[in-house]
RNA sequence: GCGGGAGUGGCGAAAUCGGUAACCGCGAUGGUCUCAAACACCAUUGGGUGCAAGCCCUUGAGGGUUCGAGUCCCUCCUCCCGCACCA
């Protein structure tokens, strides 16, 4: 056997050339001899090196990965690249680098990396988004939606970024803020491509047979924001002396008797209509102001209201009351009507509105049944008062459904049911993404792009600096093109998809990445999917994984695939913070796990990295324990090569032997239980008992046994998944057939992992007074007789006789005196 | 404000059902080896007290249930994350 020291760098190296020369991670289509298992890492941007915040968050589903493998499951785990976006563009833009070039450089780098760390991805199913190859078929699931109606174009107040210049999805505004670069956002009003998400929305709702995080399923639950209740036609008085239906949304009519004013959000159409003369110049400019306010300015709730009267009033059906219609900006054009009804008694927003302006304020709602003095909005529960025939009822059952009956049974209005959710806005006018395949016709509109000109391909160009279109539009020959349908000069969308449309879909294209005749091989697909176990980051919690569950249904409905979810079961990672908190190119905070790999090696790295925190909480990052996970895998490197019994055949049934057996056991029933609950740091910790636990004996009789030789193997066979590289060594070292990654994974015997003696603990009065030894199976009589004849106790006891005792069997016994 | 998660040694952390709090490491201290340092190995390491056997205290704070609470219940504090004028 060879001796020497660990010398991680030279066993690292040979055996990452010999698995890849092996495609020993090559996943097998249509294998139906093993149950498949689809295991998907959220796939990165390609704006950098990977940090330790990236290898934090893969080497725990390799880890899970390599398992499944073990368990003799078909495994697919597949790696690609998010290579759409702006950091390439930006890089294009300050360095002058072409986007391509950046991104082709930062993903060779990042693979290199990945191999270094053993990964055990199957990159001959790579993946890069900005491929002409994969794009062509973005653009072509975007026809398909446009075909089904679910990709529309409409003009909308849309988020604009002014330093980017670009246009942003609800979802990547944050805090009135670009998530990019910081810039307050802006609206503006701008035709633009939609998908229909909202469609889709209660289906959006239903979770059911996903295993999921709690914390994901309540952010999506809230994003989507349903919320029943009921719209109820108000009458506007026009000025020019007619009337025109007003509807509102609310979630109360019970306090429909309440209302002393209408507000109107101030973009919305009814505004001009009755706006009398007196008003118009300051409700003008009140709309004006609005249109110009940015997000954080209008959204925040520490702005202070504002509003002004139009001068107009609305007839409420109820009472027939007239109210002043007032127009704010803290209503939202974009969700219920855009207009509502005001209920200061009842409403903290519109009670802070009325207070302000002096409007008149109703209490229709009471805790005791009598009118009270109300201090600030009142929004409990109660009885109803001052609303006419509905006087008595309790709210908010049965009052809101009497109410809403009652509006029903008028003809004044219907139960409806109201969402946060927007429609997903898609286009960007920036240059590095994929190019939206339309062309505008005089004639004939708007007209996707037939299938045998796809792929609408980048123009090349030296100018991506935005300058409030894409750039795009500046590239004449790209722009100028002929309807296909007439063949009349037309002009091409010069707008670039959301990388998020990108990401939608790439787990559907790891099932058959070659494919060129089609997005996806259905047959692959219908093999593979849906994911099994998807792992990734929570800042994804409606983005990404909301976008994606919306693709897969519409796909479904477009006819193209015949699941209903994507993403079976669901796993977190934490995240993990350096210095200004997490890490990221950005920030210049990153810190490389290079250095780490070339001083210990990527076995030690890796150890450290599941070692540290529990993968699904992350923290902060410090090198300080590197040299603990290094000890161990010297500790083991020794042990097999200066001790193993390759010839023992006999067991010498001693005691410590036993002991040795139990623990070997009880260490693979723990290390099973762990990966499966993702709880990594355990896992490595329950390595290190075990080999701990043989040092301890290296010396003695026992390392000549057979069992010790199995301990060994079972050691070297549990810890393959988390170190790869060593385990291999030192399992061919043993002389064991290659690979140790393709020996099934070790059983635990319950019965040997069984302890035959357990420690007693004797508690008196609740307090820990006295430990003994008990064999496993004895009777409570022999126990009871043993412990109470113990000295200590019988000291304590002190002649009293206890007054009840508890005795559980291989934990405590309790005397109560 | 609403929703979610978390508070345990000097540090990262562990703890099936409510049953020995602090496993496994890092760091620290002492020792062996060395000319010396590093490495490695051995020992100690929650706090207090005692010569010792031991005793007392300790899981953010306070209360409760229980023979027994890090774990369950109530009140409160702090931190992190998400949403935030959604009618």
């Amino acid at each position: 056997m060879a001796k020497g020291a660990y010398n991680p760098a030279e066993i690292e190296a040979r055996w990452q050339d010999r698995w890849a020369s092996d495609d020993l991670y090559r996943a097998v289509d249509f294998d139906e001899s093993r149950p498949k298992w689809y295991a998907l890492v959220m796939f990165p941007y390609t704006s950098g090196d990977l940090h330790v915040g990236h290898w934090f968050a893969y080497v725990g589903p390799d880890v899970h990965a390599r398992y499944k493998r073990m368990r003799g499951n078909n495994v697919l785990f597949p790696f690609g690249f998010d290579a759409f976006g702006l950091p390439a563009e930006n890089a294009a833009i300050k360095d002058g680098i072409q986007p391509a070039e950046f991104t082709r450089a930062n993903m060779e780098r990042m693979m290199v990396q990945l191999r270094t760390l053993g990964a055990a991805f199957d990159f001959s199913r790579k993946v890069d988004t900005s491929d002409p190859g994969y794009y062509r078929w973005t653009q072509w699931l975007f026809i398909q939606l446009f075909n089904k109606g679910l990709a529309y174009r409409a003009e909308a107040p849309v988020n604009w970024c002014p330093k980017d210049q670009t246009v942003l999805a609800n979802e990547q505004v944050i805090d009135g803020r670009c998530d990019r670069c910081g810039t307050l956002v802006i609206k503006k009003e701008l035709e633009q491509w939609f998908f229909k998400i909202t469609d889709y929305a209660d289906e959006l709702l239903n979770f059911d047979g996903l295993d999921w995080p709690q914390p994901v399923v309540t952010q999506q639950t809230n994003w989507i924001g349903r919320s029943e209740g009921c719209e109820v036609d108000f009458t506007a008085l026009t000025t020019d002396g007619g009337q025109e239906k007003m509807g509102i949304f609310t979630t109360r009519p019970d306090t429909l008797f309440g209302v002393t004013f209408m507000v109107l959000a101030p973009e919305h159409p009814l505004v001009e209509k009755v706006t009398t003369k007196e008003q118009r110049t300051e409700v003008e400019a009140y709309v004006e102001q609005a249109r110009n306010e940015t997000e954080i300015e209008r959204q925040s709730t520490e702005h202070e209201k504002t509003g002004v009267f139009t001068g107009g009033y609305a007839v409420n059906p109820l009472n027939d009351e007239r109210v002043p219609i007032w127009v704010a900006d803290y209503v939202l054009m974009t969700y219920g009507t855009g207009a509502i009804m005001a209920v200061p008694a009842h409403d903290e927003r519109d009670f802070e509105f009325a207070k302000k302006f002096g409007l008149p304020i109703r209490q229709v709602i009471s805790p005791t049944g009598q009118p009270t003095e109300l201090e600030e909005a009142y929004t409990g529960e109660g009885v109803l008062i001052n609303s006419g025939r509905f006087d008595g009822l309790t709210t908010p059952q049965p009052a809101l459904a009497e109410v809403c009956n009652y509006v029903r049974a008028q003809g004044w209005g219907e139960p409806s049911i109201a969402y946060r959710l927007r429609d997903w806005l898609i286009s960007r006018q920036r240059y590095w993404g994929a190019p939206i395949p339309i062309v505008y016709c005089g004639e004939h509109g708007a007209v996707p792009v037939p299938d045998e000109q796809l792929p609408v391909l980048l123009p090349e160009t030296d100018d991506f600096k935005p300058q409030g279109e894409s750039p795009l539009a500046a590239v004449k020959e790209y722009v100028e093109t002929t309807c296909p349908v007439c063949g009349k000069p037309a002009r091409r969308d010069t707008d670039t998809m959301d990388t998020f449309v990108d990401s939608s879909w790439y787990y559907l294209r790891y099932t058959s990445p070659n494919e060129e005749t089609a997005a996806f091989d259905r047959l692959a697909v219908d093999f593979w999917m849906p994911v099994d176990q998807y792992m990734g980051g929570v800042e994804h919690a409606i983005l990404h994984l909301l976008y994606s569950r919306f693709f897969v249904k519409a796909l479904r409905d477009c006819g193209l695939l015949s699941i209903n979810e994507p993403f079976v079961r669901l796993r977190n990672q934490g995240m993990i913070v350096y210095g200004s908190g997490k890490m990221s190119k950005s920030k210049g905070n990153v810190m490389a796990p290079d250095q780490m790999v070339k001083s210990h090696g990527a076995d030690s790295v890796r150890l450290y990295m599941l070692f540290i925190a529990p993968w699904s909480d992350g923290g902060m990052w410090t090198e300080s324990g590197i040299d603990g996970t290094r000890r161990f895998l010297n500790g083991v490197h020794y042990l097999v090569t200066s001790t193993y019994p390759k010839d023992a055949t006999a067991a010498i049934g001693t005691p410590e032997e036993r002991e040795l057996v139990r623990l070997t056991h009880q260490t693979i029933r723990a290390c099973t239980q762990d990966i499966e609950a993702f709880e990594f740091n355990t896992y490595v910790s329950s390595l290190m008992k075990l080999r701990n636990a043989l040092q301890d004996v290296h010396a003695t009789e026992l390392a000549r046994s057979v069992e010790y030789r199995r301990a060994i193997d079972a050691l070297l066979q549990l810890m393959a998944p988390a170190a790869p590289h060593l385990a291999e060594e030192l399992w061919s070292a043993t002389g064991h057939e290659y690979s140790v990654h393709q020996q099934p994974w070790p059983q635990h015997d319950e019965s040997l992992a069984a302890v035959d003696e357990f420690e007693l603990v004797v508690q008196v009065n609740g307090k820990v007074r006295d430990r003994l030894m008990i064999p496993v199976g004895t009777d409570e009589d022999h126990v009871r007789h043993t412990v109470l004849s113990r000295p200590r106790v019988s000291d304590l006891l002190d002649g009293k006789s206890p007054r009840k005792i508890i005795y559980v069997p291989g934990k405590v016994f309790s005397i109560v005196v």
